[in-house]
Formats: structure tokens, sequence, C-alpha cells
DNA sequence: AAGGCGACCAACCGCCTGTCG
DNA sequence: CCGACAGGCGGTTGGTCGCCT
């Protein structure tokens, strides 16, 4: 009964990770990279299952993770997509590089639930606590995920700007004006993104879009905080894994 | 000093999904 | 089409640490 265990349970290592056993991991992915984790202990020498070697490199080992603090950005950042997508870790860790899911998962269960508690909203539905209840026939609005402007987005791959969504009115901004849940994706965007990004008046850029108009990642306010962030010169869309101007719409699709 | 307690986070577990033969 | 397999994901657990009494 029940499925087969992932591996040899019997001559497997747990718990914590030992120096030697980091240091046989980095220097296996480094001399072959990643990929075929099941066979990847026996291959390195280490007694440990391919998925906790995975978990190990990818929440841990990787050299482009950040680690650290999160900064108050990132804190609203982690918010408003969790607004938008729910507990899908690994597509908010996707928009925050150099976190891991895993860390953003923590550190939504530890600190921004508790945020969000502490300003009266409630962290699973992102309304007000003392909000009650309404019925789903009449009042309750849905996040939908609309592709209906496919042909107009490829129009748009004419212009040099990467549009990455397209304001519109409709009944979920104008309860909550700050927050855009109608995500508009375009074909990748293949040029340089010029810095800083193009302010002309109709166009918001990404961050402002998702409602971080306050944030340093707004690029177009007028240029009010570019260069002056504390010594990041990330754009709203660098810090969005999207410096290259690509917002990879597989990883934003809703299963 | 020491025990209790909560916060934090690395790691594990089990399910789901995509791929391949 | 189907089953086996590997990878990926989200929920949960358990160890460690710091603070408080």
């Amino acid at each position: 009964m029940g499925r087969s265990p992932c591996c040899e349970k019997a001559h497997t290592n747990k718990g914590a990770w030992t120096k030697e056993e980091d240091d046989r991991l980095i220097a296996y992915i480094r001399a072959h990279g990643e990929g075929c984790w099941r066979s990847l202990p026996k291959a390195a020498g280490l007694l440990r299952c391919g998925k906790s070697c995975r978990l190990r490199w990818i929440n841990y080992l990787r050299p482009d993770l950040k680690r650290g603090n999160f900064t108050e950005e990132e804190d609203e950042l982690i918010i408003k997509l969790h607004s938008l997508l729910g507990n899908k870790w690994s597509l908010i860790a996707g928009r925050l590089p150099g976190r891991t899911d895993n860390e953003i998962k923590n550190y939504w269960n530890t600190h921004i639930r508790r945020k969000l508690l502490n300003r009266g909203i409630d962290p699973a539905t992102h309304r007000p606590l003392n909000e009650p209840p309404q019925e789903a026939s009449t009042t309750r609005t849905t996040t939908t995920i609309s592709f209906n402007h496919v042909k107009e987005e490829n129009e748009m791959i004419s212009n040099t700007t990467p549009v990455v969504c397209k304001e519109e009115k409709n009944p979920v901004q104008e309860k909550c004006p700050d927050l855009n849940l109608e995500l508009k994706i375009s074909l990748p965007y293949q040029s340089q993104v010029p810095e800083p990004m193009k302010t002309g008046a109709r166009d918001l850029c990404f961050a402002c879009r998702l409602g971080l108009q306050n944030s340093k990642h707004c690029s177009c306010n007028l240029g009010a905080h570019i260069g002056s962030s504390s010594g990041s010169t990330n754009s709203g869309y660098e810090f969005l894994a999207m410096k290259s101007g690509v917002l990879d719409y597989r990883s934003l699709e809703m299963k």
C-alpha cells in the first residue's frame, strides 16, 4: 500500500546538513550542474535523499541567494503578490530575485501574517477582519487573470515600451484602487529596458500597477526615486526579475 | 541560574504534475 | 493510453535561539 519512498530511507542521513555535506553538494553541482536529483546523492557521495539535496541547494546553497532581512518594499510586494496569487510561494518567489519559496513562506507565516492582522486585514483573504461575510452571488469579487487582449498586446510589440498590463476600470479596482488584479501578459520583450524607464503619461510602471507607487521600485514617478534609494540601482523591472523585459507568463499561469 | 515560552527557519513529508517509454 | 518515475510544490514539523519571569 501507499507510495514507494522517494529513496532508500534506511541508509540516508536526516536532519541538519553538515559543512562537509554542503561542500560535497556544492562541488558536485559546480562540476555537473543541477538535475537528476535522484542519482545525485550517490554520485556525489552523499547519504541523503535526492529531494533533500535539491531542497538544500535551492534554499540554502545556491550562489544567487540574497539572504538577510526583507526590505519594506519586499514586504509590500509579497503582500500584493499574495493577494493576487494566494499561497503560490514559488510564483511569488519568482518575482523576488534571490529569495526562495521556502524563505518567503516562512517569512509570510512569521512576519507578514502578523503584520496584516495588526492592520486589521485578514491575511488569507486580504479583506478587513471586521468585514461581514458577503453573498458570493452578489457582491463577492473574483480574481481573474485575463488573456483577452493578446491581439492588442501583439500590436503593442511594435511599441518600444514593454507594456505588461493595461489599466481598466473594473469592480475590483474600484473596491481596491491600489490593486490591479487584471494581469495582462505580453510576449517576451527582447531588447534592453531603457534606464530610466520611459515615463509617458499613460505608461505606469509595473511597480505602480502592483500598487507600489511610493516604492523605490517605481520607475515612472518622474525619477523621484531613481538613484536615490539606499545603494540600490535596481529599477522596478529589475527587482521583479524583469530587467530583461520579460514577464514569463508561464510562471504566472494559475493552475 | 534555570525553566517556560514564543519566534524563527531549515528540513521533511506527501501529494500533484509533467515526461517518457 | 497507461504506468512508472522524477521533479516541484505547499503544508507541517522539530530544533535552536533569545527573551522573560
